[in-house]
DNA sequence: TGCATTTGTCAACAGGTGTTGGCATATGAA
DNA sequence: TTCATATGCCAACACCTGTTGACAAATGCA
C-alpha cells in the first residue's frame, strides 16, 4: 500500500468514487434505462469496463448510487400544531437544502418504470416515512397517514423537480410552506377521518 | 373497397386499432423504453414491421397512444363547497371508473424520463386542469391553484397505481374523497395565501 | 377470368446495450 | 533492480433495438 494502512484511500477508491458520482448524476437525470454504462464511464473518463469490474453490474450500481437517508425529524419532539410545517421544510431540504444529494431524484426518476428502483422507493417509505408518522398518533392509522403525505409530497417533488410544471416551479419555499404545510398537518394530525 | 365507401371500417383500420390498443397497454405497463416494437407487434398478432407501416415510428405510435381527455366538469355549475369533492371524484372515475382507459398511465409513467410524454403531461394540464380552475377564482391564481391540485393528484395517482404504495393502494374510495378531497377544496377556494 | 391494390411476412441493416477476457502499463514492495 | 499486483484500455461477444426494402399472398374491381 502507499505510505502506511491507515491511508485507505488508494487510488481504486477514488475512480470507485468517481464512478459512484457520475453514475448518480446520470441516473437522476435520464433514468435507469436512459442513462448506459458508457455514458457513465465516460463522465468518469474511464473505461465502460472498469465499471462492471468496480460495481459487478449495472443492477448493482443503481443499487449503489440509490441509497437514500431522509434524516426525517423526531415528529414527537416538536409541537404538535407544527408538525406539517416541519415536515415541509424538511422535505425542502432534501429537494433544495445545501447538502442535497440526488438519492431522492434517482429512485423517483426510475421508480415509474424500473421494478427495482419501486420497491427501493416503498422501503424507503415502509423504513423511514410510516415510522416517524407512527410515533406521532394511533399507529393503526399510521400507514394511511403517512401514505397521504407521502402522496403529497411525492407529487409536489415530481410536479416541481421532475415534470417541470411551470406554475409549480414557480413557487416560492414561503408559498410552498405557507399552501402545503397544513394539508400535511390535516393528514398527520387530522382526527376524524376513518 | 368491399361493400360501399360508406363502411370505412376496412381491414386495414382494424388492425391499425388493434395495434393502438396493445400499444396503449404495453406503454401503460411498461413505459416507453420497456415496450418495444416487437413487443407490441406480438401482442397485436402481427409483423413488426406492419407497427411502422402503420404508424411511421415508435414516437409517431406513443404519440398517437397517449392522447388523454380527462373531461373534467365545469366547475361553475357546482356548489362552490363542494369543488373538493367533485374534483376528487372525477379523479376515481379516471382511474379506476368503467370507463376509464390507459392513458394518464401510460402518460404518467413515461413522463419521468422520457421528455415528449413530460412535456405531452404538461400540455394536459395547461389546457384541461388550468382552465377548469381558472374559472372559479382570481385567473392570476389559477396557476398556482392547480399546480397545487395537481401535484396532489398525480402524486396519489402514483403512489396507488404505479409505485403501488400498499396504504394508498388500501385506501377505499370513500376514504380517499373524505381525505383528499379538503385538501384539494382548500388549494382551489382558499383566499389568504398568497 | 385477369389485374392492380392492399395487407402481410421475412430477412437484414446499422447502431446501441451489458458484459467478458486478454493484454498493456503503472505502481509499490523486496 | 526484480517482480507481483493493481489499475486500466481494447476488442469482441451475444443480444436487443427501430427501421427498411424486397417479396408473397390475399383481396376486390374490370
Amino acid at each position: 500500500m502507499t505510505q502506511n494502512q491507515a491511508k485507505k484511500i488508494s487510488k481504486s477508491d477514488r475512480t470507485r468514487a468517481h464512478i459512484l458520482e457520475a453514475a448518480r448524476l446520470l441516473f437522476a437525470e435520464r433514468g435507469y434505462d436512459g442513462a448506459s454504462i458508457r455514458d457513465v464511464a465516460a463522465h468518469a473518463s474511464i473505461d465502460p469496463a472498469m465499471v462492471i469490474r468496480y460495481f459487478r453490474s449495472k443492477d448493482e450500481l443503481f443499487a449503489r448510487a440509490a441509497i437514500v437517508d431522509l434524516h426525517l425529524p423526531e415528529l414527537r419532539m416538536i409541537d404538535r400544531a407544527a408538525i406539517g410545517e416541519t415536515l415541509i421544510r424538511r422535505f425542502l431540504e432534501i429537494w433544495e437544502g445545501p447538502a442535497s444529494g440526488p438519492g431522492m431524484t434517482i429512485l423517483l426518476r426510475s421508480a415509474m418504470s424500473n421494478d427495482y428502483a419501486a420497491e427501493k422507493l416503498r422501503e424507503v417509505f415502509a423504513s423511514q416515512v410510516r415510522p416517524v408518522v407512527a410515533a406521532v398518533g394511533d399507529p393503526a392509522d399510521a400507514g394511511r397517514r403517512a401514505g397521504l403525505v407521502s402522496s403529497q409530497l411525492l407529487g409536489l417533488a415530481m410536479c416541481r423537480y421532475l415534470l417541470r410544471l411551470p406554475p409549480v416551479v414557480a413557487l416560492s419555499h414561503d408559498e410552498i410552506i405557507r399552501n402545503v404545510g397544513p394539508a400535511l398537518q390535516r393528514y398527520v394530525t387530522e382526527e376524524d377521518l376513518s
